[in-house]
DNA sequence: AAAATCAGCGAACAGCTGTTTACTGAGTGG
DNA sequence: CCACTCAGTAAACAGCTGTTCGCTGATTTT
């Protein structure tokens, strides 16, 4: 796909990847705003200095951690749109497409829980335009379907809004469920997700009336 | 109401307030995970060492802070779950008392978004249970209405949390919208929450067709 | 009036923080 | 092959952090 890099590069961004991996880490217990430059690099195993051949900044390296948790999410999303079948089918694969991607990368989930309204104002900007940038992708989605004839595009961004809140809102449950120990929490979490998005579809169809 | 205290017990509880106001302004820019408790006594003008008669913590401040955020939303959601009328008017009333809600406490609204999902546990805790509570009032409510026969209790708790889940996150977008200066911006949250509320109000209405 | 309490003080402690500096030495391109 | 680039180093900087200590003096209790 991209032109081989030298070793140089390659390194620098084998360690850069190290810097992000390490910050992505000690986020299990703090918050970005309170995350050191120096936490990071002794994590990693380098100069405290060398961290700004980076990042000028851990606000810097926030904004990169967004872009890297936000690229993941939207495989997601794009797999969860393209589902068909009947309503009960594609709410229970978003549902469980959703699960997977917690279990598969449950410290961007707790990242992007964190930071959407966290101390850091870069990095929360980031994740809102990102947020704005998927319901939009959704809105476009819903709207190509025959059941959102006569929906204004403003409506449709609204429900989009939703879908895309419930989602987060939902991944970061899914998380806590799993961190809090209790079996079965998980399955309930998943259970309620479900009904919550039947309630939505529900109020979906009978919109227009 | 409680017996009057004496000078000493009221001097205590006027620097503990301070520090609980101090603090509130320090979180405007950043997490309670990153407060540091000599940045919290300078803003009062108090010593270092005094912040321990009162609290062992920074997290012990933020606990009581929740107390004290959550305290005041309180009384603003059993003012919205008392309204009578039509749901569109019902709508209106809920909407208006928590944008009223954002103006007057401001600070407590993005206390409590903000380490919703923060980095210090007993916080975040404190928070999930007393939403929690909040949530149990509110399925109460909707089950005494008439509206709400057949419906299950697990289902009603599950509406109820749509609803204290929506109001949080409208909390919160009316506070960022007013900071972002732009005009109008609220008005226009403060419209897409209505419609939200209005499909939830609509899927709530076919439930069990 | 004497004794006890206790909120807040000031100083000292070791340990941490971000940032700058001049440097080394492996990788690169002519 | 040689000059150059530049990712990572080691050391030093002032300034900050949480926590402990003995002390003071106004308030409370006896």
């Amino acid at each position: 796909m991209s032109h081989t890099l030298g070793i140089r590069q390659a390194q620098k961004q084998k360690t850069r990847q190290a810097l992000l991996d390490a910050a992505l880490g000690l986020l299990e217990h703090q918050s970005l705003s309170s995350l050191g430059l120096r936490e990071v690099t002794r994590a990693v195993g380098v100069a405290p200095a060398a961290f700004y051949r980076h990042f000028k900044d851990t606000a810097d390296l926030g904004v990169a951690l967004v872009e890297e948790a936000l690229g993941s999410l939207h495989e997601t999303i794009r797999a969860a749109i393209v589902t068909t079948g009947g309503s009960e089918e594609r709410i229970d694969r978003a549902v469980s497409l959703i699960a997977a991607h917690v279990r598969a990368h449950p410290a961007h989930v707790r990242f992007i829980a964190r930071e959407r309204h966290g101390g850091v104002a870069p990095v929360r900007e980031a994740i809102g335009v990102q947020l704005r940038r998927f319901a939009e992708e959704v809105a476009a989605a819903l709207g190509a379907d025959p059941e959102s004839v006569g929906w204004s595009a403003e409506d449709l961004l609204m429900l989009a809004g939703v879908y895309v809140d419930h989602m987060v809102m939902t991944a970061s449950a899914i998380l806590e469920a799993g961190a809090s120990g209790a079996s079965g929490a998980e399955e309930a979490v998943v259970a309620t997700a479900r009904r919550q998005l039947r309630l939505v579809t529900l109020g979906r169809r009978h919109w227009l009336d």
